[in-house]
DNA sequence: GTCAGTGCAAACCCTTTGCAGAAAG
DNA sequence: CTTTCTGCAAAGGGTTTGCACTGAC
């Protein structure tokens, strides 16, 4: 199975860790997975979208969304929710966390070792600790 | 200017908590505050809207959208991003954070004596930080 | 009387769904 | 061949907007 830290993954390396976590690696889903893991990121469907089409149109829109819920069901992306009018797919399954820039709407990873996050605090009765997400918004400082 | 963490709020102190962040306090707003600052709670626009609205027709849904979002601006309440299908209106804006229970879709306040959020990381250079956001996600858990 | 706020309905945008055709094994 | 996936277009649901009416001061 690929190293998930070192992006990009090439095609084989993708339809490895689509086999590796239970999906059919199909074209469509292969061009989908090949542009998420083609760096450290965060896009949108939308963008996802563009990119996979970016020379010809290779995937339609229900599938970039049915593929990417898929995958994000399966634990091969992330879900990030900061902006309640999309959401946000990330490469990185590890515990990791965000910056989200308000002014332009976009995220960036936090250094790992730059946060501290004591233990966490029990969950309310009858339910378990399922994650925790960090997010510092900053904005565009005055006077840039 | 009321004490904000002693909620439930009345008809008076919500007029002047409105007017202390320069809103005018039409019969509407006053209507929404007050479900918004009867208790600690996070309510959708959707609840919002059927709590003002439980035994007349008090305020339109359009009205409900546009005062939310004005109350957010003014710092009125704070919103909270945890699901993409839906906004939480938070009346303490107190720097405190959030358990979601993803099953049930609600949210409930973290004691803020029992997270300890260590120094934050500088943000990203032409940037300074606004908040920060934590969430811990829950669910059911097994065999309940 | 003037300006801001409200209500309705339609518009918007992201996302999901239904179903027929296409592809994978 | 059978099952799963894909594509299109239409539906869905929360949120925003345009514009005439109402209300605040």
């Amino acid at each position: 199975m690929p190293r998930r830290d070192e992006l990009p993954l090439d095609r084989g390396q993708v339809i490895d860790l689509l086999q590796a976590h239970g999906i059919l690696p199909t074209q469509q889903r292969v061009e989908i997975a090949q542009v998420l893991f083609a760096r450290p990121q965060h896009l949108s469907a939308d963008q996802v979208l563009a990119a996979v089409n970016r020379e010809r149109h290779l995937v339609s829109k229900a599938t970039v969304y049915n593929t990417l819920g898929l995958f994000a069901r399966k634990g091969l992306v992330r879900e990030v929710i900061v902006d309640p009018s999309r959401v946000f797919y990330d490469p990185n399954t590890e515990d990791h966390h965000h910056f989200y820039n308000v002014d332009t709407g976009t995220l960036e990873d936090i250094d790992p070792g730059a946060l501290a996050l004591g233990p966490l605090p029990p969950p309310p009765p009858g339910t378990v600790t399922e994650g925790v997400d960090v997010v510092i918004r900053v904005r565009r400082a005055e006077g840039g």
